[in-house]
DNA sequence: GTCGATGTTATCAA
DNA sequence: TTTGATAACATCGA
């Protein structure tokens, strides 16, 4: 389940050992995984040299140099990796691509909802899931957060999930997030006040800032770049702590499904009527 | 052995 | 327009 954090914390780890180096072999394990896939994948990617690796959301951007693009999107279950060839390779790696010093990148992914798309560089922006998407929380203003909920009858869980309003949340920095703002997740949009979007604003930057610097929560597959787990998961206050004490008051947590999802908050901390209070 | 839950997003139906 | 269900898939625990 890599969020923004998580695929923050890849990207810089995978900045170290790829900028600079060149591809001198591609080996696709299972076609299924490359979106679009052509007989000419391997081949296009051959010889071409890393020039910089970006994060949109939950996507990882690497360009290369002659124009190309390859875009990563780990969904639930996904992992991209810098290995030594050496290295054991385990089930569920779908794609190998080899560097010129050496070095390996892997994609496995158990669930195979996760992708790898190549793309001509100025068709980059075009792709859909990158055009529609929201700005990136950590680079907006309080004014270009708040409008975006003002307004909308949907119920704020489901609007933070939603990549169009806002990039890179998923379910734990949302209930996360959630919590720390004190609004229950249930509250629609249009009934927060100007003071709960602010806190929730400041929420939202506040948790995942704390995640990127704690690489991340691993909780089920997450691993960095290097293989390595992060720590943020022991710092969650809600997700996926169904009747254990809120670190704020001691309430047990409850667990309830929003616009379909696993949705974990405190009665007490969190109540609908958030917009009435204080 | 079966069933449900897990979490992301595109797609389709209402 | 919006919302909700479903499918893609493997694994784990009850």
């Amino acid at each position: 389940m890599p969020e923004l954090p998580e695929v923050e914390t890849i990207v810089r780890g995978l900045r170290a050992c790829v900028i600079g180096r060149s591809v001198t072999g591609v080996q696709v394990l299972r076609q299924d995984v490359i979106r679009g896939y052509t007989p000419e994948f391997e081949e296009a990617l051959i010889g071409h040299k890393v020039e910089e690796v970006l994060r949109r959301g939950k996507n990882i951007i690497i360009k290369l140099d002659g124009g190309l693009a390859m875009v990563v999107h780990l969904k639930m279950t996904g992992q991209f990796t810098c290995n030594r060839p050496e290295e054991e390779i385990l089930k569920h790696t779908h794609l190998l691509i080899n560097l010129s010093d050496g070095g390996q990148l892997r994609f496995r992914d158990v669930r195979r909802f996760g992708y790898v798309i190549l793309v001509k560089l100025d068709l980059l922006t075009e792709l859909p899931q990158l055009a529609a998407m929201g700005p990136e929380p950590l680079e907006i203003t309080f004014e270009d957060f708040a409008c975006r909920f003002r307004g909308r009858r949907q119920c704020i869980k489901a609007m933070l999930l939603n990549q169009r309003v806002v990039a890179g949340l998923g379910n734990i920095y949302a209930d996360e997030a959630l919590h720390r703002a004190g609004i229950h997740p249930e509250t629609p949009a249009d009934q927060l006040s100007e003071h709960n979007l602010r806190h929730l604003f400041e929420a939202v930057r506040e948790v995942l800032s704390e995640a990127i610097a704690r690489r991340g929560s691993s909780i089920e597959n997450y691993v960095d770049a290097g293989g390595a787990a992060g720590t943020f998961q022991l710092y969650h206050r809600v997700y996926r702590k169904r009747g254990q004490p809120c670190p704020l008051c001691g309430t047990p947590i409850e667990r309830i499904t929003v616009g379909g999802r696993g949705t974990h908050f405190c009665p007490k901390c969190q109540k609908r009527s958030a917009g009435l209070q204080r």
